[in-house]
DNA sequence: GCCAACGTTGGC
DNA sequence: GCCAACGTTGGC
């Protein structure tokens, strides 16, 4: 899962701090989607300076290695009670929806790779807010960027199910955004449909034959290209 | 509840 | 640096 703790998320307070901009100067920019912590994040010691670091880890998969800005998202979450550490972290669209300003902060991401794409979202980039780990997975609705990333301040408190003792407040490892409810999709869009398209278009071609739904499993937080992203908005329009 | 996929950890 | 053991994700 995924799932972003949201819970209790305080995002509204998005206005109140700054530490995104400290953060995204210093640390931000070498990070490439690498699934591993960065060069420096290995190497980091307490009580060293270290922020002149940028190693050229070229950890870029992608082909030119260069990296190529994505500006659509898909970011998954659990509607449905779970308790981890007796904490519940279910946390649907609706959940957002009711939060005050519809916003809330996606914390709880503890996977490098995830951690890396919403570091890349910018503010007014628009994700899909997808159910997992549920009865029908699948699209449940459109977000958007609010908030660029910093520091996902559930890593420090040692209540929260996703506390991590190895991070440090001079090097806080993990990061979150805060999102604002756009829609729902027009209707549920189940993950069975997306995937029926996908096996088709691996083979006669169309724009979901790499989704990375489907080709990166496990991953919670991911980008879609501009094809990607109109098609899944197209099939809003048609019969289930 | 099962279990496949796959990321992380730690011994060597 | 390899790789087996382990833990987590998430569909079914």
């Amino acid at each position: 899962m995924s799932r972003p703790g949201k819970k209790r998320s305080r995002a509204t307070l998005a206005d109140k701090e700054r530490p995104a901009a400290k953060f995204a100067k210093s640390k931000i920019q070498e990070e490439e989607e690498s699934m591993m912590p960065t060069a420096k994040e290995r190497n980091s010691k307490p009580g060293q300076s270290g922020t002149g670091k940028v190693t050229k880890k070229e950890a870029c998969p992608s082909a030119q290695g260069s990296k190529q800005a994505y500006s659509h998202w898909l970011m998954k979450s659990e509607p449905e009670s779970r308790f981890e550490k007796g904490v519940d972290v279910k946390f649907g669209i609706e959940d957002l929806k009711a939060q005050p300003n519809q916003t809330a902060c996606w914390d709880g991401v503890r996977n490098y790779q995830a951690r890396n794409f919403m570091r890349d979202m910018k503010v007014g980039q628009e994700a899909f807010f997808y159910h997992s780990n549920c009865k029908e997975p699948g699209i449940a609705g459109i977000i958007k960027i609010v908030k660029e990333a910093y520091p996902d301040h559930t890593q420090f408190d040692k209540k929260d199910p996703h506390y991590d003792s190895s991070s440090t407040k001079e090097n806080p490892k993990w990061s979150m955004v805060d999102v604002q409810f756009v829609r729902l999709t027009k209707r549920f869009i189940p993950l069975s449909e997306l995937k029926a398209h996908h096996q088709a278009q691996r083979a006669s071609g169309g724009p979901l034959k790499d989704m990375t739904l489907f080709t990166r499993q496990r991953l919670s937080i991911q980008p879609l290209t501009d094809e990607e992203f109109e098609f899944v908005l197209s099939l809003e329009e048609k019969q289930s």
